[in-house]
DNA sequence: CGCAGTCGTAACAGTGAATGTTGCAACAGC
DNA sequence: GCTGTTGCAACATTCACTGTTACGACTGCG
């Protein structure tokens, strides 16, 4: 399938500023993390503004600005992040409506729709066991 | 996200091959497929391709020819079709490699790695429960 | 008050994958 | 040979994500 990368960026984000802060700093810039995340700061002020919408992080602006978390590690999920950073359902159906007067053309999507939503839930339901305190912990456990 | 209806359209596929042949023919062409799924028979026989290389339909060629499956579709799962035409990984990494200088950067990646093969793990063990039988049933139980 | 640093956001180019389309050679039964 | 269908290459189209530039908005500081 070759999905995108929006929920890693993300994850990476949000572990940045966490570690940042218990550093001792108070906000974490965007030209920081995209330096780590090795990409565009306008590609990391766009991710970091759509979890702002979704009350995991908060900008300030002006001298001295920059992105602080607005809720503990510990309490985002990765299922948090993933609400926030990807719209649309896994799997898509025909991007042309099948033929109606066909049996399975008419059936197709109802069926497959039901399926898809089950294994969404359970999708759900797995990115929810992992927080952000998980990953990095388990960043931070890496040798070296 | 917005995924790729692949998998939408090979159950499709595979679900009107298994009626037609119930109503007592011997194989399906992609043009009659690619009429109830309102696209285009190439789009068909490039499907129906990686599902032969898989092992699960087999084609005719010269004059009435056509597609036909190669295995009951009650031994055929989603898992298997998944597996057919979906190559790449669910989620992808960054783009580019993080900062090697940065802890989170050295660590991020092997640490969502993980985390993703164990969700694709789940996601296939879902997908493995639903047979194409299902499917076909579940399309001809809707009403009218 | 003006300066400086950073966010917020629009606008556009670049990239890549899936899809749609055309064309034609290969094949096989009649 | 004729016909119908697959096999496959080549190209156009579409669409989302990513990368980049640009600039206004905001705010603390001197």
């Amino acid at each position: 399938m070759s999905a995108n990368s929006r929920l890693t960026i993300a994850a990476h984000a949000l572990a940045w500023i966490g570690l940042y802060q218990r550093q001792g700093h108070e906000v974490a810039t965007s030209e920081q993390i995209a330096t780590s995340a090795n990409t565009n700061p306008v590609v990391i002020r766009r991710l970091l503004g759509e979890l702002r919408r979704a009350g995991l992080v908060e900008s300030r602006r002006g001298v001295g600005a920059g992105w602080s978390l607005a809720r503990e590690l510990e309490s985002i999920t990765l299922l948090d992040v993933y609400e926030a950073v990807e719209p649309g359902p896994l799997f898509a159906m025909h991007r042309t409506t099948p033929d109606q007067g066909c049996v399975v053309g008419r059936g197709i999507q109802p069926t497959m729709q039901g399926i898809y939503e089950g294994i969404e839930e359970t999708l759900r339901h797995e990115l929810a066991r992992v927080t952000l305190e998980n990953v990095l912990r388990d960043v931070l456990a890496a040798p070296r």
